[in-house]
DNA sequence: AGATATTTGTTCGTATGTATT
DNA sequence: TAATACATACGAACAAATATC
């Protein structure tokens, strides 16, 4: 590994080369059942050990053994069920969890409108080309029904934030039914930075007319082309709907800045 | 929330509207917590109460207590020292561990070598024009070091596999010199992906001379654009660099694979 | 260097909750 | 309803780590 690259771990591949640090008792016993886990090559559903067993085969108490399944259950690794018939079994890290789980990486490195868009004006126009031919009527439906949300001009604020939020739904249900899991999930990720980021939320409350209709427009040519199954067609309409956005946000982030700048300044 | 979205959840902001299911004591004494840091906008490196008083203050047990603790310092929301002075403390989720957390979604759900290069098609080019103009001479440095390592033609498959891990690792330490974080983080994770996935492995582990002295190519010349402050440059001479590393990788695939069973590839 | 105080980490035994039969 | 098999919760005692004097 060079020199100034951090080190990266995995459950893909178990980094084995130790380094110095000791591992507390309950990470190591967390790392024997992730093993345990991949050495059987358990499948999710399968089912590990019950506690009684694990305290015998690790020799320890009962307390650092639910600290080691603790940790496992907030990765995602394991869920378990009480009751007969119940146990620890191998679980799969959801999609909304495995987004909570990453948001926590930017709460404290929160990115800007460019950051976030630099990445969208990329990957959203791939995403749109990427469900041609892969959706079903129900999947339009579904579609329609979020576009139908914003449709008509909000009636007050509250709506309009509400009928922003929906617009961005409209691409997380797209996001949802890429065949790419990978584009799917960073799209799916990034809308969420925006419904989340504090600077967000405060742009999302400033009105700005203009956008939801040109939104609206875009995403009926959209649709109209996913129905044609003529991807470069879907790729282009994202292009140009992610570069207004990009333009229409970072105008209002920088009132919305400008806006707090004037409030700070007490006479 | 639009039907069928998954509802998602973050620390940014707490999903205050509970669903009916009823959380287990330690996660809603991890929840409690969460809201100690929120509400009192602790940052990292600020503490938070003694396990003494959180058992008071939650009226739980030790042990539960523990758990909660224990699943927040999993998630990279906390850390924890013993002795004077120690206790527990709000934590940064570093790079290495959120790519580890995000590493187990991807685990059972392994993506293919096109859904990785379609995203690192995309993405890359974008990385190489975003460091432009942020490089330090200890990072030329630290990038042409890493280029040692492969410039001679490798005397064994154990040293072609060593340099090509090597190549990747020129690729992580310009994601890591990203301004934009997220940018970053993305190109980052895929080169983990592409590190780990038993697909790419065995990739890996097969020749492919033409592989490494092409990549070198682009590398020195991709080193020149950002000498140059060219971002332009870069940008193209790292997006023929990745069409030319996804033809590549899908050949060697197909070769793999065929080596293989003749299974389930997608048309 | 050694004693000591402080705080987390671990052990153990017991009791309670929950879902199946 | 009762018996069961399992997770979940409790709390006192003890061990280990790490600062300070």
């Amino acid at each position: 590994m060079a020199i100034g690259v951090e080190d990266q771990g995995s459950i893909i591949v178990p980094p084995r080369p130790q380094p110095e640090r000791r591992l507390k008792r309950t990470d190591d016993i967390a790392e024997g059942i992730k093993d345990l886990i991949v050495e059987q090559s358990l499948s999710p559903g399968d089912r590990l050990p019950n506690e009684r067993e694990l305290i015998d085969q690790f020799k320890a108490s009962k307390s650092t053994v639910r600290e080691a399944l603790k940790s496992l259950e907030t990765q995602g690794l394991i869920r378990s069920r009480t009751g007969p018939g119940g146990g620890t079994f191998v679980g799969q890290l959801s999609r909304s969890r495995a987004m909570e789980l990453l948001g926590n990486y930017f709460f404290f490195r929160q990115p800007s409108i460019g950051d976030i868009y630099a990445v969208r004006i990329e990957l959203e126009p791939e995403l749109a080309a990427s469900v041609v031919g892969h959706l079903t009527s129900a999947d339009y439906e579904t579609l329609e029904r979020t576009m139908n949300l914003y449709e008509r001009p909000p009636r007050d604020r509250g709506e309009e934030y509400r009928q922003r939020l929906a617009e961005l739904d409209f691409h997380s249900v797209l996001a949802e039914l890429s065949p790419n899991p990978i584009l799917g999930f960073i799209c799916g990720f990034m809308h969420n930075l925006l419904r989340n980021l504090t600077i967000c939320r405060q742009i999302y409350a400033s009105p700005n007319p203009d956008l939801r209709e040109q939104g609206l427009h875009y995403q009926i040519s959209l649709i109209r082309a996913l129905k044609d199954e003529d991807a470069e067609s879907a790729r282009r309409i994202m292009r140009e709907h992610m570069e207004m956005a990009r333009r229409s946000m970072e105008q209002s982030e920088a009132i919305v800045t400008r806006g707090f700048l004037r409030l700070d300044r007490k006479p």
